[in-house]
RNA sequence: GCUGGCGUAGCUCAGUCGGUAGAGCAGCUGAUUUGUAAUCAGCAGGUCGGGGGUUCAAAUCCCUUCGCCAGCUCCA
């Protein structure tokens, strides 16, 4: 028998003969290794341990510290979890089940829908499975049998797959579970050896879904799980998910008194005192950001005859979305969107190319009828404002024009210490224009990223029909990803409005479009900000900003100038004349995250000072008020950030609503 | 919109087998005048999300509707 040469990570190697499957190569390198063993990695590719070895090349032994194995452990998970579903609901049709970022999924179709006493039984049936390690051996079936094989099962899904991922294949890769029933799935693997490696996993929640993620198909089960290497990370990723529930801005807005919703007006806020404070901060923010950069704030109507939504394709397009209104037997539609009013304003007088690029920006509010399953607290609702841009210039400015937006996001989102990731999407199978117009885009928005340091991933054919686009997203506390800022080119919508610039030429020409939001929306943005400080706002965004706590009844005189003087400056002070001890009015103050408490008592009246007591450093000692009130003023117009306020002053003195 | 779950006082939550509803906090009143995370006492507060049904009797069982939550589909 030949042999072939392998080589191992440490650089040595070994010759074996050929057909040695890669668990004999672990047994030979350290029983221990065997035991841990739970696949390998061949020349680069994951494989099985029963992988018979045919030529030279490297070999790693992938155990449980190996960066393939959380994924492994998952994808295994959920065959175990179709293995015990198929056992305990005879006559379930297997979908798919892949490893995600957070665990693993399966879906089912089954003749009723999943309830959590199910996933008990079902996740119980897998333990048992689990303690009788059974191995997970991989069979190869020629294609026409295994095809004849699941339709025989009643498994047209598995047949429809076989014959969409296999074709041209003469054999297909399947994987057995000798449980009860044997468990046999259509799955190129690979897996662990044996379910009796598979001792760290929960299944979470159930949920509908569709074959194939399209609606239209039939409606499916899906059970969601997640699984680990030890009880230990499984246990430590179920706290962090509670501790995460703990700053959901839901719940924080709640309990801070930002916001409210009530079942009367879905999807719409109601801003309390509060949470206006914090809205308005963060719009005049966006303003003194936009302003020196050349954009112009523009405020358009909210409701517009639909003549305009025909003119825009949105009353083709997407009439189900918006909320409609009568008027004298005019049919006219809430917008959605602020572009076609600004297109209206834009085309309301003749451009020079001098003008260009030509930014309008506007806060206005918008509508959207969104499907009643789809809102979700701040992050998805009906009512709400974007900070809404749309630049009109000529198509060698893109280049510039996209750098400085992505300067803006930058600064902006380091204001807040976001962290976001960007994506790059590309000319899609359905898209309208030149091919060469859309090569130009694209390549002046991949160099503009280049340019500006800005990681990004490229999504191919993921663009809006209408142009390339840039988008950011933001993950919430409980790992959801919303998108936020985005940057996006348009060439249909010069055309469908017509819009014109005069050329150096004195002639008429088309401008582009680009849109882009910086924030997004203000109600997503607030409720990641939330999630983001866990409402601890640092000192520019507090909605309170200073508390000042009189310790007694005879000191309330002194603490009310205190923050009259407090106000006076600026700064958002609260008095709290309760007649309470001062431990339950820090106490009060603490659970609301008000950043400075102010305490005041006969020493304080006496030497005209404050104790300060900070949110996060406790006691801090007395000071004089004004300069107390000149390091807020101070902390204010760093945002907080420390590297700034350690000695570098801010690069431009930002303006704070209150000052204004 | 789809599937599942949930909805009890302002908030957080009890409420067993169907027998007409309870706690803590908040609120109000009074006492207390307080020094860095909860002073004490009393009082008041409910169409048990809405509507319909079963029953001698419904927070509890059934139907329906609205809202919220998770996910799916869509999207800032």
């Amino acid at each position: 028998m030949s042999q072939v040469s392998i080589t191992l990570p440490d650089g040595s190697s070994r010759s074996v003969p050929a057909g040695t499957p890669v668990r004999d190569v672990a047994e030979g390198i350290s029983p221990n290794l065997a035991r841990a063993a739970l696949a390998a990695v061949v020349d680069g590719r994951l494989v099985d341990l029963s992988y018979p070895l045919q030529k030279d090349g490297a070999v790693r032994i992938v155990t449980d510290k190996s960066p393939e194995a959380l994924p492994l452990y998952r994808h295994s998970t959920a065959h175990l979890l179709a293995a015990a579903v198929t056992n305990l609901f005879p006559g379930t049709q297997c979908g798919i089940g892949p490893a995600t970022d957070e665990g693993f999924f399966y879906d089912f179709v089954v003749e009723r829908p999943f309830v959590p006493e199910d996933l008990e039984l079902i996740e119980k049936k897998m333990k048992e499975l689990a303690t009788q390690d059974l191995p997970y051996e991989r069979q190869l079936w020629p294609r026409e049998k295994a095809k004849e094989f699941f339709a025989a099962r009643g498994e047209p899904l598995k047949v429809q797959l076989i014959e969409e991922k296999t074709e041209g294949q003469k054999e297909v890769s399947c994987y057995t579970i000798k449980d009860p029933d044997t468990f046999i799935d259509f799955c190129v693997g690979p897996h662990v050896p044996s379910t009796g490696k598979l001792k760290a996993f929960k299944l979470l929640n159930t949920s509908n879904a569709y074959w194939k993620g399209d609606a239209r198909n039939a409606p499916m089960q899906r059970i969601y799980g997640t699984a680990f290497v030890s009880d230990k990370d499984l246990k430590g990723y179920l706290t962090q998910i509670e501790e995460a529930k703990k700053r959901d801005h839901r719940k924080l807005g709640k309990e801070l008194g930002l916001f409210i919703f009530h079942p009367w007006a879905p999807g719409a806020t109601f801003w309390d005192g509060k949470g206006t404070v914090l809205y308005n901060t963060l719009a005049s923010y966006m303003r003194d950001v936009l302003l020196p950069t050349g954009w112009i704030e523009v405020k358009t109507p909210l409701v517009y005859n639909k003549a305009l939504w025909e003119m825009s394709g949105h009353w083709q397009h997407y009439r189900q979305n918006m909320f409609l209104i009568e008027s004298e037997n005019e049919q006219m539609g809430m917008k959605a969107m602020n572009c076609p009013g600004q297109y209206l304003l834009y085309a309301s007088r003749t451009h020079s190319y001098r003008e260009l690029p030509l930014r309008f920006h506007e806060q206005t509010p918008l509508h959207r009828n969104e499907a009643s399953g789809v809102l979700a607290g701040l992050t998805r609702v009906r009512q709400f404002a974007q900070d809404d841009g749309h630049s009109f210039l000529m198509q060698d400015q893109i280049g510039d024009e996209v750098e400085r937006m992505l300067g803006l996001v930058q600064r902006v989102y380091g204001d807040f210490g976001l962290e976001y990731t960007a994506k790059l999407s590309t000319r899609p199978p359905d898209f309208m224009g030149e091919i060469a117009t859309w090569d130009s885009a694209e390549a002046q928005l991949k160099s503009a990223l280049d340019k500006s340091g800005q990681p990004y991933t490229i999504s191919e054919g993921d663009g809006a029909f209408y142009g390339p686009k840039i988008d950011f997203d933001i993950t919430d506390a409980i790992g959801r990803k919303w998108q936020c800022a985005t940057i996006q080119l348009d060439y249909n919508a010069p055309e469908r409005f017509d819009l014109k610039y005069i050329g150096p030429d004195n002639r008429e020409h088309r401008p582009i479009v680009i849109h882009r939001a910086i924030f997004g929306s203000f109600e997503r943005f607030i409720a990641l900000l939330i999630e983001h400080y866990a409402g601890a706002f640092p000192l520019w965004l507090a909605p309170v900003q200073a508390t000042v706590l009189p310790i007694a009844d005879r000191h309330i005189e002194y603490a009310a100038g205190v923050r009259d003087r407090l106000k006076g400056a600026g700064l958002r002070a609260d008095l709290d004349d309760r007649q309470e001890k001062i431990g339950f009015k820090i106490r009060e103050a603490q659970l609301q995250k008000i950043p400075y408490m102010l305490v005041v008592g006969d020493r304080e009246a006496a030497e005209g000072t404050v104790s300060v007591r900070e949110r996060s450093g406790g006691d801090k000692g007395s000071s004089s008020i004004d300069p107390f009130i000149a390091a807020a003023r101070d902390e204010i117009a760093n945002k907080g950030r420390v590297e700034r306020a350690a000695g570098h002053p801010a690069p431009d003195a930002m303006r704070v609503t209150s000052f204004q």
